[in-house]
DNA sequence: CGGTCCATTGAGCACCATCAAGACTTGTGG
DNA sequence: CCACAAGTCTTGATGGTGCTCAATGGACCG
């Protein structure tokens, strides 16, 4: 896969590219290395050198850190339209995280050097990239805090809302949920175990909240899953962070 | 406290401002705003509007953010040189975090609009702003990245190494810190409570790494509390994270 | 119809927060 | 300088959450 048109590239208008004129754009396009990647897909290891920033046109884009201990932790989940891997060609040209296509993804690679190039020429860029970057941190933060302050029950809901079927999001129960991934996956995702996801499927599954089969999950009540995601007020009494 | 130079200012060299050329230099030296902080004095609240940029001259910047469940957690602590609510005034103008000074500090108050007009116009500028927040987002990454994965111990150790008197960092034992803070503040550092460093402290004394007295504590042997912090390799045995 | 992988379930345990009471420090007034 | 009070720190007991480990139960495939 060699040429594609970055002024056709549907996520262009989402993403840092959209301000860049015709020049910079033509670098650009001159520059960029298109791939396509499988669920599963490796795009870059972390510690290895940074030689490109990530640009994802299609898909989604697993980014995750390995603690010294060896696990392995999941620090953001990045759209199309979004770059990946600019930090670590900013700061010292090694990726501080893996990335991993979760869905079949279209992806362009920039090298450092355009990338660069284009930063310092290109004042509008700089700055929407630096937008990007904003959200992204923040992102990052909101997610590792839940992990830090929230228990696997409320981290779990709250992926189970996250991936409600898109049209039915309005919609009424029972709503059902297919998962792609493996129970492992899903366990990273959340931040826990696969055994602790069982168990916390099991309680859900008790109260009446969902009813999981396999891959496919019932959402039963839709209101106690919001609250257990605490995007609603708690009823009292179950409420507060006991441990 | 009204106007200072910045080209003057100690930290300038250190920061995102030491690329300003003369004019837009003179411009940031009317906008500015200098003030000094006792520690314990708030420079902004979490959810307050973001009306300016903090840029730290003298002194340490603690950020935290409250969790719903009113639950302060430190995400950073900004040096001189560094600055502060960037991210809250490219975003949309709240700031996500609290920021509270912990020594007795000097900070300058840069108005949203003036910081705004820098970035656009000065493209040196916005690639020194997204170096720090590079670095700042990396920092603040394997900060929450530690609370989460790592035992109370690890993240003491790794504290108590931090504070360390600098000229000393090479000298020999006992080595001994000095804490200016009260158990209250070094705990949420640590990010756990007042109760639980009592504990851990007690652990380690007891292992005859340290010996705490008050507010002073000797480093008696800092070969394993470097280890403990995992800045070593763990010697068998007593490795790896059982919880 | 066995084999392999994956998911579930249960028992046990480590870590840490909470609570409460006691020891200590710090500050103040006599 | 001492007495007393208020805040701070420590210590112990208890319990909850979630991880580990191991065994069972299904699903998919040859």
């Amino acid at each position: 896969m060699a040429a594609m048109s970055c002024d056709r590239c549907a996520a262009r208008a989402r993403g840092v590219f959209c301000a860049l004129s015709a020049r910079p754009l033509g670098r650009l396009m001159a520059a960029h290395v298109p791939h396509r990647y499988a669920p599963g897909q490796q795009l870059c290891f972390q510690g290895n050198a940074a030689f490109a920033v990530f640009c994802i046109q299609e898909g989604r884009v697993k980014l995750s850190r390995l603690a010294p201990d060896g696990e392995e932790h999941v620090i953001s989940v990045r759209n199309p339209g979004e770059i990946v891997g600019h930090r670590a060609v900013l700061l010292d040209g090694f990726y501080r995280a893996s990335a991993v296509s979760i869905e079949p993804s279209t992806v362009c690679a920039i090298p450092r050097a355009a990338f660069m190039d284009l930063l310092r020429e290109n004042s509008d860029f700089a700055n929407a990239v630096l937008m990007q970057m904003a959200r992204a941190s923040l992102d990052t933060e909101d997610r590792l805090m839940a992990r830090a302050m929230e228990r696997v029950q409320t981290r779990l809901a709250r992926f189970l809302l996250e991936h409600l079927p898109e049209p039915a999001r309005a919609a009424q129960e029972p709503l059902v949920i297919r998962l792609e991934l493996k129970r492992q996956e899903v366990a990273r995702l959340v931040d826990t175990t696969p055994a602790t996801l069982s168990h916390t499927l099991h309680v859900l599954a008790q109260r009446g909240v969902i009813a999981p089969r396999g891959r496919e999950i019932r959402v039963l009540d839709r209101t106690s899953l919001e609250r257990i995601a605490r995007l609603r007020p708690a009823a009292e009494g179950s409420a507060g962070r006991p441990g």
